[in-house]
DNA sequence: GTCTATAGCAGGATAGAC
DNA sequence: GTCTATCCTGCTATAGAC
């Protein structure tokens, strides 16, 4: 709203943006208005100040930096997706492992947008409306849209979301349990190893859905 | 320890049994001392009494019923595969499928046991280094030495970890995000639903891994 | 072993000076 | 808009009666 950078909007930013690295980190609760204003370098009374009480101040984590940067990341996924000229199975599943793995944000958003999005997943607030409302739905649909051309025609409506789940299920494992992911492979988060990480669920995604209602092999 | 079911130990164990639903649904913070004792119906000061407070109450969750009921579903999905006869590829991953999906767990509490795991892999506490030591890691192991078989030779260590890790997304996914996953395919979680999620799992793992080394189809 | 009562403290929120 | 000081609630943990 009001014209970003004006000195009366640094510190209600820096509050936000510190906000949401300690919610995403931690969750709601394990979080204190203490530790964000402090991490803010801003009063204690900043939190009500700007944004009336703890609460008030996650939902606006989620309207102000989640939502547009979800919005982001699906552009983006459109235009890597249509830039290849003709779309193919596996130019869906590598536009969509690129944007949740690597994409253009710095790894530590993209982790941090990953922790918010499944800690609403995993038990909702009424963040969640939003996030399943303005990003998942829509991006869901876009996703069945995109795939059924290449699915058997008589592929039922659960069957293709659950195939479309599946894949997504890799990317988000692949974000966020990264503790057990680096103590089990021994690999850090760096390039290679995220550009490892793309091809391995392009491949194993597209093989995946290839083999969707035909009732596997072997 | 003590023996089980006498009267000195029954206000422990449902102490332990709320608390451990507790835990799974919202995490250490977000639950209080006041809620477990609530729901176990027995004093505040229990807790301490039995426990010395609420950090190790937690702990000993993990030590006592998650730790145990781990090594009962490993044992499950031990005999399931030997059950089949000759093991399969397909066998694997569905024995690994069913144990994670249907079990002979309830419902709730393999949704609670799952839930845990992942708070624990998402933010590790003291209780991690037991999770993946005694748990995660073994069962990691046995599903390489199970798997490597039918894998081409010349597969990395890296990749054949990743694969089994992406059969493992799945099924925590469908465990623990349950609420757009409902919200999304219409579904319930029933037995008909589970079912049709433990075949899709199996489909499309198998494919995934039948395309392991081979740089992807179409 | 279970309870009540309460100490002691950390948290969110507010009042009011600057 | 930012600060300090403070209120008050709700928490963990303990003391001590039964």
């Amino acid at each position: 709203m009001a014209v970003e950078g004006t000195k009366a909007s640094i510190s209600r930013d820096r509050i936000l943006y510190e906000a949401e690295a300690l919610f995403a980190e931690r969750g709601f609760y394990a979080v204190t208005v203490r530790e964000i204003t402090r991490a803010a370098r801003c009063n204690l009374a900043a939190v009500n100040y700007y944004f009336g009480n703890k609460h008030n101040l996650y939902m606006e984590v989620f309207r102000s930096l989640w939502g547009p940067r979800a919005k982001r990341i699906f552009a983006r996924f459109e235009s890597q997706l249509s830039a290849g000229g003709e779309v193919t199975l596996k130019g869906i599943v590598r536009a969509l492992a690129e944007a949740f793995i690597k994409g253009h944000l710095s790894d530590e958003e993209r982790l941090r947008h990953s922790q918010l999005m499944i800690r609403e997943m995993a038990r909702p607030t009424e963040a969640f409306e939003m996030v399943i409302g303005e990003v998942i739905g829509p991006f869901q649909r876009r996703m069945v849209q995109l795939i059924r051309p290449f699915m058997p025609e008589e592929i039922g409506r659960v069957a293709l979301l659950l195939n479309i789940q599946s894949i997504i299920s890799m990317v988000i494992h692949f974000n966020f349990v990264r503790n057990p992911i680096m103590r089990i492979t021994g690999m850090q988060y760096d390039d290679p190893f995220t550009d490892e990480l793309v091809e391995h669920v392009v491949q194993f995604g597209l093989n995946g859905l290839n083999g969707a209602g035909q009732g596997g092999g072997r």
